[in-house]
RNA sequence: GGCCCCUUCGUCUAGCGGUUUAGGAUAUCUGGUUCUCAUCCAGAAGAUCGCGGGUUCGAAUCCCGCAGGGGUCACCA
């Protein structure tokens, strides 16, 4: 079987994480099988929620994400155009056929009086059931009433393949609308239509739809179509309670988290995790391995919660499995300002230092900062240590004029600076914890940075010294 | 309210009737890595498997009830 997958999204405002695991697993399901097709296909048929340029935005994160799509509406394919509102035609064809057969029918009433309708079924605390109030001579279709289907209530038992076996009764299947008075299709008609015609095999999609299938399956049996696959897959929830992941939980526009510097392929990894796995106790996936081991069957049927800290894990590993030029590119553009008045070598040799303690890009302008510029002497920073605010100023400066002049003596060398930095210690009596804890604090005014050796070896003779005697004269004065 | 789905450490999960005193990861805490932060390593703590019945020699695993959570009942998707 050829695979072809689609994600059908509305544009109606940006994707977040949540819509766009539907998406990924569309994709892995197409890349797994080499003949396979993704299809990008855009639910625009409610004007009203539509927001402008969320289509470009859903084009965006989607290539920014890797998941790249074979057919759609900014690159055309065989089976254009990818807009349904592009499409009205062909739906009408098609809801023309069922009018022939007797299978749909003008809803005659107003808005209003159907509402009528659902408040009393709420009254009577009944589920509402359009197909109640079949009208019996229903007018002739002219598109300025909607059309519903008219449809054939019946229990239902089918197969989905993350749910498992379902089965619902008759009592849901109802007279839904085809084509809206404003003759654009609804959701309901128009992805049957476009699944049929653009060949999809399966259909993946959140939970909110689960309780529409059977008249989905009824409608599919009106048109002796055979139907897709059928996935359901779980909402992601917020990391507060059980809602489903909305805005208010903080749930990102996940090009926020690629313009924060989170890695693509961590991103997708994290996603792929949350809800499923290989059945194994690997937790971190290359985007190869995740095509290759994906499948439908483990997906969770519960929904998982987002936490963001799961994340920042799975950045911070495949960040670290980077190498260093790899890493040196794609961190372009989130160097502090003043990075840019050193040259690549210099550039790569701070970052070999903050790799591992990278979570994500944008944190690199605070954990590189005293590389590229003199900080202002912060008196806190030795005033707060534990250790260090044991001693007078004046034993620190003292500490201080001996670091200078034995580090004078250096060639800044790593070997050279390790040996003279362990003759510190033996010459002043002091511990590591101190010293090492007063040089870091003077030559960076950080409150954390890398290994002191390495540190000094990139700052360098100069620029040591130098602020090695700036922190003494402060120490003077306060 | 009807219908449908779900329910294992805080979180993501393994588990498909016995090898389970329920495993891993993360988060948390402790110790080690010449200083801080991070990494790495070692260790600790953390789930009577939603509850109650049953079936069975034996159940997180099968069955039945219940409870809780979620979804849905739109001219939204």
């Amino acid at each position: 079987m050829n695979v072809r997958t689609r994600f059908s999204p509305s544009p109606t405002g940006f994707l977040h994480v949540g819509g766009i695991r539907t998406a990924l697993f569309a994709w892995l399901l197409a890349r797994q099988s080499g003949e396979g097709r993704f299809i990008l296909r855009l639910e625009d048929t409610d004007k009203a929620r539509e927001v402008t340029g969320s289509d470009q935005h859903i084009f965006d994160s989607l290539k920014a994400l890797g998941l790249i799509y074979d057919e759609g509406p900014d690159i055309g394919g065989p089976f254009a155009p990818y807009r349904q509102s592009e499409r009205l035609d062909t739906y009408k064809k098609w809801a023309e056929k069922l009018v022939d057969q007797g299978r749909a029918y003008v809803d005659p009433y107003s808005p209003e009086e159907v509402q009528k309708f659902r408040e009393q079924a709420q009254i009577e605390k009944k589920p509402f059931l359009y197909r109640n109030h079949r009208p019996e001579n229903p007018p002739e279709w002219d598109g300025s009433k909607p059309l519903r289907f008219k449809s054939d209530p019946k229990a239902y038992k089918w197969h989905d393949e993350v749910m498992g076996d379902l089965s619902t009764g008759p009592e849901v299947i109802d007279d839904f609308i085809l084509i809206k008075s404003d003759g654009f299709p609804t959701y309901n008609f128009a992805h049957i239509i476009d699944d049929l015609l653009m060949e999809c095999t399966h259909v993946i999609r959140g939970q909110e739809f689960l309780a529409s299938v059977p008249n989905y399956l009824n409608l599919y049996e009106a048109l002796a179509i055979e139907k897709p696959l059928l996935a359901t897959v779980p909402h992601i929830l917020g990391p507060d309670g059980n809602k489903k992941l909305s805005k208010r939980d903080g749930a990102k526009d996940v090009m926020d988290y690629i313009r924060e510097g989170y890695l693509p392929e961590a991103l997708v990894n994290f996603i792929a995790s949350l809800g499923w796995n290989d059945g194994s106790e690997q937790e971190v996936f290359s985007i190869q391995e995740l095509i290759d081991k994906f499948s439908l069957r483990r997906v969770q049927k519960s929904g998982a919660k987002f936490d963001e800290k799961r994340l920042l894990w799975i950045n911070g590993t495949h960040i670290r499995n980077l190498t260093l030029d790899d890493i040196y590119t794609r961190c372009k553009g989130f160097w502090p300002a003043e990075a840019a008045d050193y040259d690549d070598t210099y550039r790569k040799k701070v970052l070999e230092l903050v790799q591992e303690r990278l979570k994500y890009f944008a944190e690199l302008p605070e954990l590189t900062s005293f590389f590229f510029k003199d900080l202002p002497v912060d008196m806190e920073l030795i005033n707060n240590d534990k250790q260090l605010k044991k001693f007078s100023h004046d034993e620190l400066k003292e500490l201080l004029e001996k670091t200078k002049t034995t580090l004078e003596q250096s060639d800044f060398s790593t070997a050279d600076l390790t040996k003279k930095l362990n003759l510190l210690l033996e010459t002043t009596g002091q511990k590591p914890r101190v010293l090492f804890s007063l040089i870091r604090i003077a030559t960076t005014q950080a409150p954390a940075s890398p290994g002191l050796a390495d540190t000094l070896v990139i700052l360098g003779k100069e620029t040591t010294l130098k602020r090695i005697n700036t922190t003494r004269v402060m120490l003077e004065t306060k």
